[in-house]
DNA sequence: CCGCGGGCCTGCGCGC
DNA sequence: TGCGCGCAGGCCCGCG
C-alpha cells in the first residue's frame, strides 16, 4: 500500500496516538525483514517517550526524547495497526513488530512479503543514514515547482515514467501516482525527461502535487490492504483515472481515448495515448 | 547514464 | 477442487 499518500496517512493516524507517550516494550518477532532488524532496537527505545512522528519520502520516523529515531518503511505489503495489547492468540503470522505503549495501546507492524524495513539511527544524524543519503526532493515542499523539475530533468535520456519513480530525483511517487500524475499533466509516460520545457514541467509539477494532495485527502489508496491505522479503507482507488484501467475509456472530458497498459523498466504503466503526448 | 534481468518474499486471481 | 502461472503499491545489485 505504500506510496507517499499512504505513508502520510499512516503518519497522521499515528501522531495523535503516540506523540508524548511512553514506550513500554517493543517485541520483534522476526528480524529478517528486507534488511536485518538491529538487535539493539527494542532495548534502545524501551521506556523512552515519543516526541514526534515524521515522514521523509516513503519512510516513517518515530522520534524519541533520547536522540533516537526509529525508521520504518512499509515495502510493498506493510501495514500499521493501532489496537489494544492482546495475547499471543490475537497475533497473525505476519505481525512482525509489536510496540506496546504505557496504558495498553499496541502498534502492530504487519508485512507478509517482508520487503519492509525497521531500523534506527541517532536523530541528529538522520540525513547521513543510508536510507536518506541519496533521496531527492519532497514533492509537497513549497520549493518543488516546474523550474526545479525542469532542472532535474535537464539532459536526462529516460522516459518520464521511470524518471518519476527514481527516488534520487523526487521522493514518494510510486507506480500508481506516477501514472496518475502523468495523465493529469497530459504527458506520455514514454516522453523523454529532457524534453520538458517550462510549460510541460510546470504542468507536471502541479499534477504531481495535486494528485498526491488529493490522495492524502482521500486517506490513500486501498488495493489489497487498508491504508489507515484504524483499519478503515482509503478511497482514492475509486478516483484512479488510468491506473489498472487498461481498455477503459479515458475519463478526460471529450477525449474518447482508450487506456493502454505498457511495461517500462519492468513495471506497468497506464496511460491514454490520445490525450497524453 | 540507462535499461534489463534477477533477487528479496507471500498472496491473489486466473485459466485449465 | 486443485495446480501452475503471472502479477503485485519498493528497492537494490551487477551487467552490458
Amino acid at each position: 500500500m505504500p506510496e507517499l499518500p499512504e505513508v502520510e496517512t499512516v503518519r497522521r493516524g499515528l501522531l495523535p496516538v503516540l506523540q508524548g507517550r511512553l514506550i513500554d516494550k517493543i517485541q520483534i518477532r522476526r528480524f529478517d525483514l528486507r534488511r536485518p532488524v538491529p538487535r539493539d532496537l527494542a532495548q534502545r527505545f524501551k521506556g523512552r517517550r515519543i516526541t514526534d512522528i515524521r515522514r521523509r519520502a516513503k519512510y516513517i520516523l518515530i522520534d524519541s526524547d533520547d536522540n533516537a529515531s526509529m525508521i520504518l518503511h512499509l515495502g510493498m505489503s506493510g501495514r500499521i495497526g493501532v489496537g489494544e495489547k492482546g495475547g499471543e492468540a490475537d497475533l497473525g503470522p505476519h505481525d512482525h513488530v509489536l510496540i506496546d505503549m504505557a496504558g495498553g495501546t499496541r502498534i502492530t507492524f504487519t508485512d507478509p512479503r517482508r520487503f519492509g524495513i525497521l531500523d534506527w539511527t541517532n536523530t541528529d544524524q538522520l540525513e547521513s543514514h543510508v536510507c536518506f543519503r541519496h533521496l531527492g526532493i519532497e514533492p509537497l515542499e513549497p520549493t518543488f515547482d516546474g523550474v526545479r523539475l525542469m532542472a532535474l530533468a535537464h539532459g536526462r535520456a529516460r522516459p518520464l515514467k521511470t524518471f518519476l519513480l527514481d527516488q534520487s530525483v523526487i521522493v514518494g511517487v510510486g507506480n500508481i501516482y506516477a501514472s496518475e500524475a502523468l495523465h493529469q499533466a497530459r504527458l506520455s509516460p514514454r516522453r523523454m525527461a529532457r524534453t520538458l520545457g517550462p510549460c510541460r514541467a510546470g504542468r507536471l509539477a502541479r499534477a504531481i502535487s495535486s494528485v498526491l494532495t488529493r490522495a492524502i485527502a482521500a486517506g490513500g489508496s486501498s488495493l489489497r490492504d487498508h491504508a489507515q491505522v484504524n483499519g478503515e479503507l482509503g478511497y482514492f482507488q475509486h478516483m484512479f483515472a488510468v491506473y489498472d484501467r487498461a481498455g477503459a475509456e479515458c475519463p478526460r472530458p471529450a477525449c474518447g481515448g482508450v487506456i493502454r497498459r505498457i511495461v517500462q523498466a519492468g513495471r506497468s504503466s497506464f496511460y491514454c495515448p490520445t490525450c497524453q503526448r
